[in-house]
DNA sequence: TAATAGATCATCT
DNA sequence: GATGATCTATTAG
C-alpha cells in the first residue's frame, strides 16, 4: 500500500477534492487496529479566497496548519461536539484545504463500532464529518498530523478509483459563499452525508 | 418520515 | 459575548 505523495495535494483544492473520492483514508488507532475507510464526498475550501473557509481573515493559532505545506491534517472542533478533519493542499502560503465528509467503512470496522456507539448499520458509521472523526478515532490530537510522513498514525492510500460518477453541488452548512458547487460526491454511494441527487 | 431543539466549547470580536 | 464546515433524540403527522 503507497502512500499518497504530497505532490498530488499541491495542487488547485478544486482539482484535489474529486480526486480524493475513492482513496483510502488509513488511521492505526492507539490499540493498533488499522481503520480503514474510502473517501466518498469531500467539499474544497479556498482559504483567503472564500469566505466560508476558516482561513479566510487570514491566519491564526487554529488555522496556522492550513498556511503551512499540503498533506498536513486540519482538525478544529465543531459546535463544541464533534472533530471535523481536513487535508492541507494548495501550494504553500495558500490556505487551502479538503473537508472529508463521509467515507466508506473497508476495514476496522467493529473498532469503529465501539467509538459510534449510536450507529445502527454501517451507513450511519462515518457518513458526515463528525462521524468520521469518531469512528476514525480522530481529534485535535491528530490536527498538524503529516500524512505523507514515512511512517504515522493517519495516512492516504491509493484505494480503489470510482467505480460511479462523481457529482458536485454547493456546500453543506455554511452560510457564506453558498452558490459555489465546492462539495463532490460519489454519485450513488449510501455512506454519502445530506443530499445526494444531482442539483440542476 | 420530517421537522426541530438541545448539547457544548474553542475561537475570534 | 456570539457564533458555528454537526449529530442525535424527541416530537408530531
Amino acid at each position: 500500500m503507497s502512500r499518497i505523495a504530497r505532490a498530488f495535494l499541491a495542487r488547485d483544492p478544486l482539482d484535489v477534492a474529486p480526486d480524493l473520492l475513492g482513496r483510502h483514508l488509513v488511521r492505526i488507532d492507539a490499540a493498533g487496529v488499522r481503520r480503514v475507510g474510502r473517501i466518498v464526498e469531500v467539499e474544497a475550501y479556498l482559504g483567503e479566497a472564500d469566505p466560508a473557509s476558516h482561513a479566510y481573515r487570514g491566519p491564526t493559532p487554529r488555522t496556522r496548519v492550513m498556511f503551512g505545506p499540503a498533506g498536513h491534517l486540519y482538525v478544529y472542533r465543531s459546535y463544541g461536539i464533534h472533530w471535523c478533519a481536513n487535508i492541507v493542499c494548495g501550494l504553500d502560503g495558500v490556505a487551502a484545504a479538503v473537508l472529508i465528509r463521509a467515507l466508506e467503512p473497508v476495514a476496522g470496522i467493529d473498532a469503529m463500532y465501539t467509538d459510534r456507539p449510536t450507529a445502527r448499520r454501517v451507513t450511519d458509521l462515518a457518513s458526515g464529518p463528525g462521524k468520521l472523526c469518531a469512528a476514525l478515532g480522530i481529534t485535535g490530537d491528530d490536527g498538524g498530523t503529516d500524512l505523507c510522513a514515512r511512517v504515522g498514525a493517519i495516512c492516504l492510500e491509493a484505494g480503489e478509483p470510482p467505480d460511479e460518477p462523481v457529482w458536485r453541488g454547493p456546500r453543506v452548512g455554511i452560510s457564506a459563499a453558498v452558490d459555489h458547487p465546492w462539495r463532490f460526491w460519489l454519485a450513488r454511494n449510501p455512506h454519502v452525508s445530506g443530499p445526494r441527487s444531482r442539483p440542476e
